[in-house]
DNA sequence: TAGCAGTGATTGTGATCACAATAGCGCTTT
DNA sequence: AAAGCGCTATTGTGATCACAATCACTGCTA
């Protein structure tokens, strides 16, 4: 064989569609908050922004439709959903078993790397700066729980896991705009402690009981944050019929 | 007012789409093993016996990726998955702790309607004939299971168990083919006559109990049949890659 | 005879068109 | 002035076409 001298300099190039570019991109809006809950998307109106015809755009927002991240509403339009307290108590619940178990393994299992990828995510989380925009903390929090699950080599629940995110995130984080990102993140370092030093002594009992900890207090945010603004959903709810 | 005297006679007419019909239509022939794990659904082919155009089809396809009840090939092309061992293990896990946490508030909150539905459901399992198509047994084991989901009342885990199922669905029909209906159905009594027992005597913790055995069970059948099964299922996981 | 290049058929992706249903809005009527 | 009516623009759905990548098969070569 001859050496080929430049191939290893070469990547293999992109090969994804234009249809999961698409999917992404409208995806990492949805949790950055580009989109605010109750908004309705059009495809056409999308193709124009992102540069494309209608036809990758359709698959996409029905690809999110699918994963109850968007809302098909009784015209077939797509909105992004107000959860309602109900629904994003479910999810939390939901959120509390998976995750718990994930936690659990994680204290089991975590190999000295892991440990300090989920440290480093944990610094991460904490150095945010306070002002900082909302996303950054959501993306930091995400990271970390993230980093622990991932621990648990367990890929498939997985990604059962990360859906329920995402369909919470819109609504997480009206939240922390509302709420005031200071707050939450003075709650949250708490259980992220809690859980981290569960995880490093390898108590798996404790871990899982801190971050369901962590879950159960978003979800009970959720539910007083909704209580609060009675007036505000209910004007969303009746657009729902 | 005028009396619109007929109105109550006249339905809603049906308003689906095409496409909903055909993801319909193809879900129902996965869950009654119409097609072989491992099978490559072409949309051309399905969109010809289907009687439509490629369009539904396209969209009914994605649609079941995106639930992972079908598999995307590296092609693009779709195929009935074969599950890994990891796989069924992590997806059983995760329908024990959801479902588990269904059935104890099943235990919890039935009313007498429901717990009626429930027997029904048991009965109609019961009284299944022994020699007939597996596809009918495991409807009514998942009629039985779903009577006791619905009792709980949690319309959104509702709607993150019952994607599970599709996907469990081939492996275990050709799980029931291969063992025989009648040891598979002996097993699965056990745990449904505990379950309902259970539930009428508002034990939850009894009752998660049971549904749960009755999740492992079936992991622990696949997982079995995997290892006696090792040379069929290497050939479907070479075809993998 | 084994292996490989070449060729035609098949496949999924993306664009465009046609169409029915819907929503928005101004006009007319009472 | 308010309610009802009808028109128009917009929306999602479905069909068809164009195309690049892939697959399967053939025939040639070493």
């Amino acid at each position: 064989m001859d050496p080929k001298p430049q191939i290893h300099s070469l990547q293999p190039i992109a090969r994804d569609t234009l249809q999961e570019r698409v999917y992404l991109r409208i995806r990492q809006a949805l949790i950055h908050s580009e989109f605010k809950p109750g908004q309705v998307l059009t495809i056409r109106e999308l193709a124009q922004k992102l540069g494309t015809s209608i036809m990758p755009v359709r698959e996409a927002l029905q690809k999110l439709t699918v994963e109850r991240v968007l809302e098909l509403l009784p015209t077939r339009s797509v909105r992004v959903p107000v959860l309602s307290a109900e629904e994003f108590a479910e999810i939390c619940e939901a959120r509390m078993l998976l995750e718990g178990h994930m936690a659990r393994l994680a204290a089991e299992r975590a190999g000295g790397p892991e440990l300090e990828r989920i440290e480093e995510a944990s610094r991460a989380f904490l150095s945010a700066k306070v002002p900082s925009p909302p996303s950054v903390i959501q993306q930091r929090n995400r990271e970390f729980h993230f980093a622990i699950y991932e621990a648990a080599h367990q890929p498939t629940m997985l990604e059962l896991i990360e859906p329920l995110w995402v369909r919470c995130g819109p609504c997480t984080v009206a939240l922390f705009v509302d709420l005031g990102v200071e707050k939450i993140k003075r709650g949250a370092t708490t259980h992220h402690q809690q859980a981290l030093d569960a995880i490093r002594a390898r108590r798996p009992a404790a871990a899982e009981e801190a971050i369901v900890a962590d879950i159960r207090a978003t979800s009970e945010r959720y539910q007083k944050y909704r209580r609060e603004h009675a007036e505000f959903f209910a004007a969303g709810a009746a657009a729902d019929r």
